[in-house]
DNA sequence: CTGTAGATTTCACTTATTGAAACGTCCTTT
DNA sequence: AAAGGACGTTTCAATAAGTGAAATCTACAG
């Protein structure tokens, strides 16, 4: 039995999302967005709810509850990655001015971002952290996915945001990418040599990244903590 | 049935919260923690795996997922109450160099906190946001309860934790108290004259933070975005 | 080499989930 | 005012789905 499942639970987790996705959204919307029948909904949401990973404000529409913000702050302290990021991305955004940020490949086939400095122009890049960013088109997708030019970094250039360009660098000890380390500018301030440049300094930070780790075996799990 | 349920739903649930707790955790572990079988424990878990909530690392072992910590950040982010009283902390911070929390009730008879900003002396209280605390014996506790004393704020010295001086006040709008604005100070340091100046700081800005609010009609749900 | 502990799979039992339908309410429409 | 519609909620019989004891396998410690 390769596949496991659980469908109820499978379904909870769903609305948890919508509810999540949504910010607030009655039982009615959850129910055809995630396809259930109102009563299986109802029925689900209170669970989430009795657990606190919802709530339901005055108009009994339901939002996300406090557990979710509690787990979710306490996992984000436990990834030993995004201590380890934040001196490269603050010394970037030093170097640069430009906002700059740690991603990782989420489970969808997706990538999000676990960290971010934002930069010291008054025009900037604002995205922030746990947004999901797709593989298709972009410079962390690229890098994420394994595609290392010879550069050592990519840029991508009007990608999925027009007047963006972004430029990316894999985080990858013994080969296995795990993060991408990235610096995003609006397009019109940037220049050939101010690409290759930043380039370099966004690829020397991402090389260096993990490159104190004593003995990262087989280059795996560098997502927790280093003990 | 006024009762909600969903046996499944809610032991999945339990067995992300024990994952979250312990940060990483065997499957024996969290079955034993959560009293299931080792079995429904498996598959419960893999339910949450394939959905990102929870991930194995090198080892086998569970720990939180990048779900968990997307939905976290996003909800947190939703949280119109942490950017109201942002500048609330920062002014008591500012006032006092010492460190100002915002916390609210949890669904389980606790309380969470929501916000922090760290004090400036060199020695400081540090909690961090997604802590839960107790109401008992607590100074937010009492507060989060409903017990304003007359001076508008309390006071509890030796607490919970020894050697620590909480000083909090309630938010309530039209009585209600949604949550409550804190500061935590070593012991030594503090004085009586102090104790009422910061006291009275506390309850200014607790009282001050939904003064603007145009018209909260029954001070109901002011957790979510003001709109 | 033997024994204990964990992880994983299987499987028969049945419990617990499911969704259509019915109900009450509160709107908007005619 | 009455009719219509949408939403939240409850009920209930059908059955799909979850459960846990036991078996299997591996890894490791004695």
């Amino acid at each position: 039995m390769a596949e496991s499942s659980t469908r109820t639970v499978e379904r909870a987790l769903v609305l948890l999302g919508a509810v999540c996705d949504a910010g607030s959204i009655p039982l009615a919307d959850a129910a055809r967005e995630t396809g259930l029948s109102a009563s299986t909904a109802l029925r689900l949401l209170r669970t989430l709810e009795g657990t606190g990973f919802v709530r339901r404000d005055a108009a009994g529409a339901y939002r996300p509850g406090l557990r979710v913000v509690q787990l979710g702050v306490q996992a984000l302290a436990h990834e030993s990655l995004v201590s380890l990021a934040e001196p490269a991305l603050e010394r970037l955004v030093a170097l640069t001015g430009e906002s700059a940020y740690l991603s990782v490949p989420s489970h969808d086939g997706e990538g999000i971002y676990l960290a971010m400095r934002e930069g010291t122009h008054s025009v900037r890049h604002a995205s922030w952290v746990g947004r999901s960013i797709p593989l298709d088109g972009t410079a962390v997708g690229a890098v994420l996915r394994g595609e290392e030019p010879a550069a050592g970094f990519v840029v991508v250039r009007n990608g999925i945001e027009a007047d963006i360009t972004a430029i990316a660098a894999p985080v990858s000890p013994g080969g296995q990418v795990v993060a991408a380390i990235s610096v995003v500018i609006p397009s019109y301030r940037i220049t050939p040599a101010g690409t290759r440049r930043i380039g370099a300094l966004v690829a020397a930070e991402a090389d260096a990244l993990l490159a104190h780790i004593p003995s990262a075996p087989a280059g795996q799990d560098l997502t927790g903590e280093p003990a």
